[in-house]
DNA sequence: GGTCTGACAGCGT
DNA sequence: CACGCTGCCAGAC
């Protein structure tokens, strides 16, 4: 399904998510603001876990709104471990002073 | 086109 | 403070 830009949501998502600097994160709801729909945090939860693209799209670097790592089920591999080696500081599952890593679309 | 699902968020209990 | 229910949006049936 495209849109008028050539782009689903999802593949919106996974460019904006492909973005992500290395040693910042970004949160479901700054990925959806990013594209103009502050609400669709839910969808873009959706459009990450029907990624398969794990080489191009860094979803490790997409966490929850209050610093929890998420879920990132599929395959159950480490996303903190890939975090902490980013440089982001994670304490107890959540990372540390999320609005400092959080990386703002521009 | 109605209904269900999901890697979420917020508020209530 | 830990659950549980509800609301949200796009995609798959």
């Amino acid at each position: 399904m495209q849109n008028k830009n050539n782009l689903s949501f999802t593949e919106k998502v996974h460019v904006l998510t492909a973005k992500i600097p290395r040693g910042k994160v970004a949160t479901y709801e700054t990925i959806a603001r990013a594209l103009g729909k502050p609400r669709s945090y839910r969808a873009v939860g959706t459009a990450l876990g029907k990624n398969t693209n794990y080489k191009n799209v860094p979803c490790y670097r997409v966490v929850r709104s209050n610093g929890e790592l998420g879920e990132y089920s599929r395959i159950g591999y480490s996303k903190k471990k890939q975090l902490i080696r980013d440089g982001i500081p994670i304490k107890n599952g959540k990372v540390v002073n999320l609005n400092d890593y959080l990386y703002r679309f521009r």
